[in-house]
DNA sequence: CGATACATTGATATTTGTCAACCCGTGTGG
DNA sequence: CCACACGGGTTGACAAATATCAATGTATCG
């Protein structure tokens, strides 16, 4: 998921969301160009984080809910023994901290993968914005929706998938994320080390090591360290059963 | 998770939130006299669902978003090829379907597993109170962030969780909501099947089986079909490693 | 009372995890 | 400039956990 450096510097500059090039990706997709500007109030800053830097942290209260500007981030949760689980990686556009609204303290960590920007969106006073803009209410419940049905699609793949589908079905998002993105659907670098994506994936490094060197055999993909080019497609997809996303039945 | 005849037999009628026993459990239990009185006239029917019938089913167009009032319903959603994973068991209280609220369909089927009394709120009329009484959008969004970090402790618990500490954790976690609920917190019925409980859990009906009868041979434990007695809560708890819930630190 | 769905138990197969060694690219300091 | 140490990644041998298959039990309901 590392982005060229030429996209990483454009967005690195502090810019109005209705100038952003993620403004088709971001929350402001729904908005008026008046809601916008509303919306870019509540902006306190745009803060960069180095790879390794914690947005926030499981436990702490609740300051501001973050969008990736540009750069990359994974969030986890610690139990009680120390164990972790990394429960998502987040792209430029994606709304984090979602999850500390009820208790008002984060339930999860954020941590950067490589130097990201963000912008960091003060609670409170976006909070008070969401009952004077009724859009951005519903904005930001689509928002939380759409994060829940992922929650439950990664439950779908972990429970019921064996290591080697898990791996084809994450590379297969994360192709079809780049490609929303803009960029190549086959070829890219991943920001996540092994044991962050084995972990994701909740199989051993090990093992995820193995099976992308079965991939590599099978001769679809070619892996080296974190780069990835897919050179068959329709062989990764067909490596999966079936993708669940294709063929939603539609009942009314 | 059977609630005792006498509580379905009163929640099943049609009762004002105001004199509902679960408004403290419920949406309501942020609001004043004023807005629950509003909230009430959402309320397009209080329908009831037998054991195996589903209150809505994934792909269908959202039309309401259900509150269960007495009985137990379990979600869960279902892959291309059929696989089903469970994401959840719900009791009475619990607000159902927030998850469809991005694509205006259900992203997850909702089947009761016994006779099951529920609130239906109107979508559209409930989105559009939303609008008008700004807490109502703060209580949804702390739903929906709860929602959220259960399902995140979930992944934590399936990834890093061996099978029969996420069976002790699976009953730790009944007994207390059965305590919240009022009810006994070491004896209760479950309300579904081997089978249900071992997917929502991702193993196998075989080894939930052989699990439960290890913690009954520890001593711990007394399982009779959907009836579970647990006669020392602090050796079920032991079996697992730490408790996530208990020490949660908190930072500031 | 028998049919049926649900549940348990035993024997065996498979998958995946664990442990240990090794490789390789990067960066550091002599 | 080279030696070496380090983090991250890979590979192999083996062990453990869990799934699968098959048989048997046992409540439940018409």
């Amino acid at each position: 998921m590392n982005i060229p450096a030429s996209v990483k510097n454009e967005a690195a500059r502090t810019v109005a969301c209705s100038h952003c090039n993620l403004r088709k990706l971001c929350l402001p997709k729904g908005l008026t160009e008046e809601e916008t500007k509303q919306l870019e109030g509540v902006i306190e800053n745009t803060g960069t984080f180095e790879p390794g830097e914690y947005l926030y942290e499981q436990g702490e209260r609740l300051r501001f809910l973050y969008i990736v500007r540009a750069g990359s981030a994974k969030s986890l949760i610690t139990a009680a023994d120390g164990t972790e689980q990394i429960i998502g990686f987040h792209l430029p556009g994606e709304l984090l901290g979602l999850d500390a609204l009820e208790q008002r303290r984060h339930t999860s960590s954020a941590i950067a993968l490589e130097t990201t920007s963000v912008c960091a969106l003060s609670h409170e006073r976006f909070d008070r914005l969401c009952t004077t803009i009724p859009h951005l209410h519903v904005e930001v419940m689509m928002e939380a929706a759409k994060i829940l049905a992922d929650d439950h699609e990664l439950l779908l793949v972990l429970g019921q998938k064996k290591a080697e589908e898990r791996a084809a079905i994450f590379l297969l998002d994360v192709s079809a994320r780049m490609k929303a993105h803009g960029f190549s659907e086959i070829e890219f670098n991943l920001s996540m080390s092994r044991g962050d994506l084995a972990n994701y994936l909740s199989i051993a490094r090990e093992t995820l090591s193995r099976i992308l060197t079965h991939f590599e055999q099978e001769g679809f993909l070619q892996v080296k360290r974190r780069h990835v080019r897919i050179t068959s497609l329709p062989r990764l997809r067909a490596s999966v059963s079936r993708c669940e996303h294709c063929d939603a039945v539609l009942i009314d």
